[in-house]
DNA sequence: AATATTTTTTAGAATGATTCTAAAAAATAG
DNA sequence: CTATTTTTTAGAATCATTCTAAAAAATATT
């Protein structure tokens, strides 16, 4: 583990916030300045492979990284904002109904946010 | 409902193969050989907004787009590759456990397909 | 501890999907 | 028919991400 990936692993895994490669450089710059984006994108992508980081894409928007702990999402249909859910673990439910073995499974539930909700009234 | 829209929505419904934007300007310049992608874009966005198909999102592919009709999906950590799978709907059992109303949820289910199974021994 | 090998980092260019722009065309309303 | 709104169009622009090829760092080998 490079201190460049064990740092991003932990900015991730501290993280409550589904954050971008964009986010996670800017964290990072702080603790090392000259840090290249490349570099985060580099060590994102060994982490995501080495299946020590989630990746959660919502539509239109860039990548999120997020801590691996299990735990779902809410995503607001309109705007896209992601919120943590803990819901029951599915897995168990999930296996027996399919014969190939699930690594892991990634459950997005859609809602309206409160902002999308009052926006739309005055539509 | 324009004829694009219109014609666009039926080569969705009527496709299993979570179609790419750049898909869907294919099978469309069938009938309509001069139609301009943007044009596509444009009524992919239209039809998503209004609930009437689905966006599926796999990390590092073009979005792709999917009929609304209940299904889950397969995907390959590996490789990206998509299958539909038939579960259980989720929706009454998920719906207790949260207090927002849920308009509909995305399930992807993670393995390794046959191809990237064989690959991965030859390493 | 010097040299060779492998891995990681870097800056910047390149890619590729998608959106934007502003004008033309088409559809709809008055 | 004319005015207004919506859709289409082509191409430029954007933006996230990957690629490239060289430099640096880490690791292994003698």
């Amino acid at each position: 583990m490079t201190k460049y990936g064990q740092k991003i692993w932990e900015i991730i895994s501290a993280s409550r916030n589904h954050m971008t490669a964009e986010q996670v450089f800017t964290a990072l710059r702080q603790s090392y300045p000259t840090v290249a984006l490349a570099t985060v994108y580099n060590n994102l992508n060994r982490l995501w492979a080495a299946g020590r980081i989630r990746k959660v894409s919502v539509e239109g928007m860039p990548d999120r990284y997020d801590r691996l702990e299990r735990h779902d999402h809410l995503v607001c249909r309109r705007c896209g904002r992601l919120l943590d859910v803990d819901l029951a673990d599915l897995t168990q439910q999930l296996q027996k109904q399919v014969d190939v073995p699930i690594l892991s499974y990634d459950l997005k539930l859609t809602y309206i946010c409160d902002d999308c909700q009052k926006q739309g009234q005055s539509e």
